[in-house]
DNA sequence: TGTAATTAAATTGTTCGCAATTAAATTACA
DNA sequence: TGTAATTTAATTGCGAACAATTTAATTACA
């Protein structure tokens, strides 16, 4: 009768499968409010690193969003096609491919500063629950 | 002086990022063990459910993950390939698709089953934080 | 200095993830 | 009964994610 052995192969006995469907919804929660200003989830906290930093290399932006080139490139030039940003190389070492916002890029700003108070309701957390969260997260992320 | 209007704007005041940051991550642990059973971290997930349940249809498997048919299809006939599920349509309803573990998917729970002790050490969280995770986690799955 | 090692970004190829549409089967109900 | 509405999967198209490889630039150091 050790059919329990199995018991730890269960869904609900798993800690990444409600983190990798949560993560998922709250995305989808954000869409109707992206789709608005015209940016992916993943374009957003782009352009998120980019209203705060206005300029650095994709790998700094990799480093802030834990994404690698592969994921970048192509989101990169999407952007720059949109016109919020410009891709330039560094003059200093032509590796880096320097991304800096554009005037369009930080006008664009003014139109998502309401998108995360809009989300807030989104999830039913009360405040201490939101902290607590946030925190449990990060202390796995930065662990690896 | 309102530049804080901004400050939501900010990475590290959000909440869905590092949720969608810590899922990517500790998916990303899976798969050393996963090539070894050459699964998907999806393709996982959808065997725990087969492991479990032996057969359901397209619909019921989806709302045991949270994806729908445009995920699930492609990936069922994956899982068909290898030879651990078989398909076919339902006598009583041939809308639905009826999925249903092989001997051979069977034989593969074997391999898996340790891989969630092996994973466990993944995150560095206390017993107590981890159900704490869990619990915050479901209760915005929950209510979305 | 010249070659080897390292670094940064881009590219390639595969698998999701999902919105929107399509096709087929079933159900509702006028 | 016959048509409309609904339901279920599959398909289409696009944008991530990511491993692995490639290309080009820079750095290390023999």
């Amino acid at each position: 009768m050790d059919e329990n052995r199995y018991e730890v192969l269960k869904l609900k006995n798993q800690l990444c499968f409600p983190l990798y469907a949560c993560s998922r919804e709250v995305v989808k929660r954000y869409k109707p409010f992206l789709d608005k200003i015209d940016l992916t989830y993943t374009q957003y906290i782009a352009m998120m690193v980019l209203w705060e930093k206005k300029s650095l290399n994709v790998k700094e932006l990799g480093e802030c969003l834990y994404l690698d080139s592969g994921t970048l490139s192509p989101l990169i030039k999407k952007l720059e096609v949109k016109g919020l940003i410009t891709r330039k190389r560094s003059d200093k070492d032509e590796r880096n491919l320097i991304v800096e916002i554009t005037s369009e890029g930080e006008k664009l700003k003014e139109q998502a500063v309401d998108i995360p108070m809009q989300i807030a309701g989104c999830t039913n957390l009360s405040e201490e629950e939101a902290m607590l969260l946030y925190s449990l997260l990060y202390k796995i992320i930065g662990r690896i």
